[in-house]
DNA sequence: CAATCAGCCCGTACGCGGTACGGTATGTTC
DNA sequence: GAACATACCGTACCGCGTACGGGCTGATTG
């Protein structure tokens, strides 16, 4: 059983629906089925069940309708995971103004997105392959572009970046939904986990062969509700990527004159 | 279909697959199964037309035997793709001794596991939950930590700075293959099909709503073939990473001792 | 040697998933 | 009211993972 956003959907028949090119028919009888209620129901499905139990079937039964019926709005499964994932970029807040220049602003970036895998741990593997362009995707690109602009980079690097962060916000995120997996099912720690296993893995591993490993591996254990956790690898990583980007733009500053914070040239 | 690595998978039996708990019996006859037989047969299978059409059926079809002669040696598909992996890990090269300090290495490891990602594309959907403990996996992991030890970083600070650099190399492995694939399915780099589709989406967006978005879009197209592509991506990214560990290992050595340059305290 | 057994191999069948297809009913338009 | 478009959906098909039970074959034991 693969994977999510299957290999041949239609992209024109994709951005129609993202895009909600149709008007909608006033027909007043029958259950008033439309891809709004479509993709809430599937939504909500995929919160409380998990992606794995989102079928087609159990969508038109939450909305009490024949599984066909779905076909009318939604060429497919894929298609509708499309959706699902633009509606959900949708409901993510943007404000307008985040007190404390580029790096702050890219940090609310980071939560921001934290939050929305925390919401829907499912996104995580419903966005495997490219994004396609719905109008909500395109809104949040140009938002957290903001976060960086205007700062000396160029348009290719803000690019950069911004693929940079969501890519460490993802990572972190898919790890903590381990973790929290991992002890929701065996009842163990990350690190009490690794302790417990350590015995057993000496015996097939000539005793002593992996010593970074194990030592590491444990020492989760021992920290863990100190410092370790899930949230410190999302919080550590976080700093040390605007630490590497405060390096590239510090730099441009330099380059564009000592006495320049404001905007440099755009590329 | 959702996706691999399903629920239930029985941890005791997975690890004993992965470490191959059991001494192969000595019958002469037949096609010969084995774990290793299988696990390279579906390895190349998922090489040639990717994770989605791997089935078990075609697996035992390539092997010449029955469809459930494979169960005889793996209890399912999720371990079968649990060994795939970890396989996949032990075929790395990991050199002893690579020249010029932490940052050198660490670099090293991002460019094997990014040439591992290109080399099998498969593995980035395949390894979207929690790894189970193979012992290619240790190795690797252990190995890697290697890179970022006695730099004057505790263990959860290696262990963070390892999953912040392959983080980043997933990302941008998995960007790559985006791009390769548009590429393919479309004949237009990403760059021409942004530029392709401003008009029409401006046709649906009052124009000029997304101004930030559309020129960094586009700005892929301008640069194509020049700086631009999943390659800049990947090394921009890659250095900023190390850039914001260098923050750190500075700052640690600098709290040990102005003159040291070599192991600080490990804990 | 025969009897027994353990492991390997596999045909069949089940349940579940996405969805093609063809129909029916309900509302709209003239 | 006729003609039509649209919404809805019952049935059926194919492909998947895999449970189950049985047959075969070489090894083991007396």
């Amino acid at each position: 059983m693969p994977n999510e956003r299957k290999g041949k959907i239609d992209p024109a028949r994709s951005l129609a629906i993202l895009w909600r090119t149709r008007e909608p028919t006033s027909r007043s009888a029958g259950p008033g089925l439309s891809v709004d209620r479509i993709v809430r129901a599937a939504i909500e499905i995929a919160d409380v069940v998990g992606i794995d139990a989102l079928t087609m079937r159990r969508v038109s039964e939450a909305l009490g309708v024949g599984t066909m019926s779905v076909y009318t709005y939604v060429p497919g499964k894929a298609e509708l995971l499309n959706v699902m994932v633009d509606t959900l970029y949708g409901e993510m807040t943007r404000p307008a103004e985040v007190p404390g220049g580029w790096r702050a602003r890219t940090e609310q970036v980071a939560r921001e997105n934290l939050k929305l895998y925390r919401a829907h741990p499912w996104l995580l593997r419903a966005e495997t392959s490219r994004p396609v362009l719905g109008p909500n995707l395109l809104a949040k690109y140009d938002y957290e572009l903001g976060a960086v602009a205007d700062i000396g980079l160029n348009d290719v690097e803000m690019d950069a970046v911004l693929t940079l962060v969501l890519g460490h916000v993802k990572s972190a995120a898919q790890a903590a939904l381990d973790v929290a997996d991992l002890e929701r099912e065996t009842g163990m720690t990350d690190g009490q986990w690794w302790q417990s296993h350590a015995p057993w893995l000496e015996r097939f591993v000539n005793s002593g062969s992996y010593p970074t490993a194990s030592r590491v591996g444990s020492a989760a254990g021992e920290e863990h509700g100190a410092a370790y956790g899930p949230e410190y690898a999302f919080e550590f990583g976080l700093q040390r990527v605007l630490d590497g980007v405060a390096v590239v733009v510090a730099k441009r500053s330099a380059a564009a004159g000592p006495d320049r914070s404001g905007p440099a040239d755009g590329g």
